[in-house]
DNA sequence: TGGCTATGTCAACAGCTGTTGGCCTACACT
DNA sequence: AGTGTAGGCCAACAGCTGTTGACATAGCCA
C-alpha cells in the first residue's frame, strides 16, 4: 500500500517545517527534510518546485491575535502578553520565522507584513490615534519578538526559567503602556 | 611595498566584520571575505587558522556598560536606553552577534555569557535583591534585543523610524521597570 | 490480461564551499 | 651579490548542495 500524494507532501511538510525552524534557512537541507520524511530527495523538488517553494509553504504563518474586544481596557497588556506566551509554543511556524528572517531578506519582508498588518490595525483600533498606532505596534513588536529571542532562541537561563504568568505579569504592563499609554 | 602582516590582518578582519554582520555566518565565505580585503583566499585560513576562528576574532564584543554610579535612580533606565540606542550603531559587533548567534549555538552561547556576565551584575548592584537580579537582567535583555532585531535586522518600518530620543522615552520606563520595580 | 498513471527511486550533473600544499617574489640582511 | 624569509598567489582536493532526467513499480481502469 503506497501512501497518497497529500499524505506524502504532509509529512515532507512536516519534517520541514521541524529542519527549518532548529536549523534555519541555511543549514536546512532538502535531503535532511527527505530523509526525516522517509523519501527521496527528488519527491520534494517534484511536489514543492524548489527549496524556496518549499520553505514559503513550510512558513505560512498567522499571529492568531485574540478578540479584544470584551476584555476590559486595563486588561489589554496583561491579555495580549498571555496570548504571546502561549502562541510562540503553540507550532513551530514563528521559529521557522525569527530563525530565518534574521539572514533572510524574503522572511523579513513577511515578518515585516505579518507585524504590520495583524498588530497594525490592532492598535489602531485601541489607541484610537491612527498617527502613532504603526509606533506603537512596532514597540509591541520589539517587547514580543525580543521575549521570543531571549526564551527560546538564545534560551537565556534567567529568561527560559520564567513561568508564562511570569512573563505575562512583566511584559503585561509594557505592552499596554505601548498600546494606550505615552513614554 | 607590501603590505605588513598586521596591516593585511587588520583588513580581512574587517571585511570579515562587514560580512558577517550583512550576511550571517553560513552565508559569509572565506572567498567573498578575501576578495572583500583584496586578498587571496589561502591567506585567510593562514591568518585565522579557520572560518570558526576568523569568526571568533570577528566577534569579540563589549556591551560597554556605562557607569551608572552617579546616575540619579530614577534615571537609570533612561540612562541605559538612551546607551543601547546609540550602543547598537557603534559598530558592527552586535549585529554579528545577533545575526549568528540565532543559527549558531556556539555564538548563541557567547551571548548568554555576554549578557550574564554584564548585565547579570548590574542588575544585582542595582536592585539589591541577587534572588530577582538575573531574571531582571534578563527582561532587560529581552527589551534592549528586541528592539535591536526589529530596528536593525528585520527593518520594521515604525521602529526604524523613531528618533534616539523616541527610543529613549518609550523603552526606559520598561526598563526601569525591569530593573528597579515590581510586575 | 494489458496498459496507463501516480508514486517513488537512482545516479549523476554542475556549482560552490572550506581547506591544503606547492610555488613565486620582493625585501632585509650579510 | 647572494640568500633567507615573510608575504602572497595559484591550482587543486574532497565534500556537500540544489536540481534534473531516466528508470522502476504498484495499483487502477478498460
Amino acid at each position: 500500500m503506497r501512501r497518497s500524494s497529500e499524505d506524502t507532501k504532509a509529512s515532507i511538510l512536516a519534517a520541514a517545517r521541524e529542519r527549518f525552524a532548529a536549523d534555519g534557512y541555511d543549514r536546512t537541507t532538502i535531503r535532511a527534510v527527505a530523509a526525516d520524511a522517509a523519501i527521496d530527495p527528488a519527491m520534494v523538488m517534484r511536489y514543492f518546485g524548489n527549496k524556496e517553494k518549499l520553505f514559503a509553504a513550510a512558513a505560512d504563518f498567522d499571529l492568531q491575535l485574540p478578540d479584544l474586544a470584551d476584555v476590559p481596557r486595563d486588561r489589554i497588556g496583561a491579555t495580549l502578553a498571555a496570548h504571546f506566551a502561549e502562541r510562540w509554543e503553540a507550532d513551530e511556524a514563528l521559529m521557522v520565522l525569527l530563525r530565518t528572517g534574521v539572514t533572510n531578506e524574503e522572511v523579513a519582508g513577511r515578518m515585516r507584513a505579518i507585524f504590520a498588518g495583524q498588530l497594525g490595525p490592532l492598535a489602531a483600533t485601541l489607541s484610537g490615534d491612527p498617527a502613532t498606532a504603526a509606533r506603537r505596534a512596532g514597540l509591541v513588536a520589539t517587547q514580543i519578538l525580543g521575549m521570543a529571542l531571549c526564551r527560546y532562541v538564545l534560551r537565556l537561563p534567567p529568561v527560559v526559567e520564567m513561568t508564562r504568568e511570569e512573563i505575562t505579569a512583566w511584559l503585561g504592563p509594557t505592552l499596554q503602556r505601548y498600546l494606550l499609554g505615552t513614554p
